[in-house]
DNA sequence: AGATTAACTGAACATTCGTTCAGATCAAGC
DNA sequence: GCTTGATCTGAACGAATGTTCAGTTAATCT
């Protein structure tokens, strides 16, 4: 047996890296075999290597895409104001964003001990892109006198903990809406870096 | 070559438990092998098993012995008062706990998914039991009038994530020391749960 | 209809995995 | 000094790992 029917290039691709996405974030790299994939595909092994040169390539795809994507979508979710207008901006789009993506978020954070050390380096990059963000509309409230916040580096780490940890427990149709869960989170962070 | 000198087995019996912890922590459980670790030892690898079962065996003796000192230590430090005086103690308690075990936290939290299913629920129960302790506080201080917390146990998931970030940047000798640290976490959580 | 080619299989590769175990080695007890 | 028993080695087990590749199938092109 071959291909059942129908041009599949473009669509086990992607596949591919959706049973990647999947797996990774509920198992973990290492304990992801290159034949667990295949067999979300619906494939076998060796077909993976038509999309993928290696397993540490798929991993990093991912990350890069994903970091790519998160940037991107905060570059036009900032629309500016204030700075606590735009902390609650990036409060509610970073919630917003990873709850629909929790395997993202998960491979993101997780994973980057997986990387080899050219392909970390690549996503450190965009990584510190992303929190320097955060850090920038610390500095700007400390300087309009919105906030107090003695270590805005440090401060911006401790946000995106919380925010991240949002990701470990939520659960759609829980206790909690999004709706509920995003503006208690909000009212947290503000409060923490409040003058 | 047998035992080189001495009784070794009070020696390498930690060893092997401290080897586990550091490598699992460092590189993950499913990528650490037996062999890996006999070898941080100094040990053939069939010599593990003197020491612990099978491997799984070894990742829940390391978790249940973490999460009960944990719990122990707590109980230890919780030595009362106003619901804010017990929240500072249990921030300042919590980081300087994990900055001076950052493994052992980083397993606790991230090789979950790894245990089987009856030690995950084992392992649950005491996490669970550290978390509640923490929700107490924020329900005392909710009635005491301190605290303003709309979600107690929404607040104590964030706090927590917030709290265990820390050990994922910090590091010993950097910009900030952990006296520092810990009072800046400290002021941001007071003030994100105050009145 | 025939040729071409993209998409995939299935088997094979060297290596590593967790685990077992017979045997070797050495410290301690008699 | 001989025995005992704790401690460890080194080899082996079947299974699983990432990756390669010759061959097979079916959609597309001429």
């Amino acid at each position: 047996m071959a291909r059942k029917s129908g041009s599949h290039a473009d669509i086990t691709g992607p596949k591919v890296r959706e049973a990647a996405l999947k797996l990774f974030a509920r198992d973990g790299y290492a304990a992801v075999s290159m034949r667990k994939i295949a067999a979300e595909v619906g494939v076998q092994a060796g077909a993976l290597y038509l999309y993928t040169p290696d397993k540490q390539s798929l991993l990093y795809d991912l990350m890069k895409v994903h970091m790519e994507e998160l940037l991107d979508a905060w570059g036009q979710a900032d629309t500016g104001g204030t700075p606590p207008e735009r902390l609650e901006a990036f409060a509610r789009f970073h919630i917003h964003y990873h709850l629909d993506r929790p395997d993202n978020i998960f491979i993101a954070y997780m994973e980057l001990r997986n990387l080899d050390d050219a392909n970390f380096a690549e996503i450190e990059v965009l990584r510190r892109r992303y929190e320097q963000g955060l850090i920038d509309i610390l500095e700007a409230g400390n300087a309009s006198g919105d906030f107090a916040v003695p270590d805005p580096k440090l401060a911006a780490m401790a946000a995106i903990s919380m925010l991240n940890g949002v990701t470990t427990w939520f659960r759609d149709g829980g206790r909690l809406s999004r709706e509920t869960v995003e503006t208690i989170y909000w009212d947290m962070l503000r409060k923490s870096v409040a003058a």
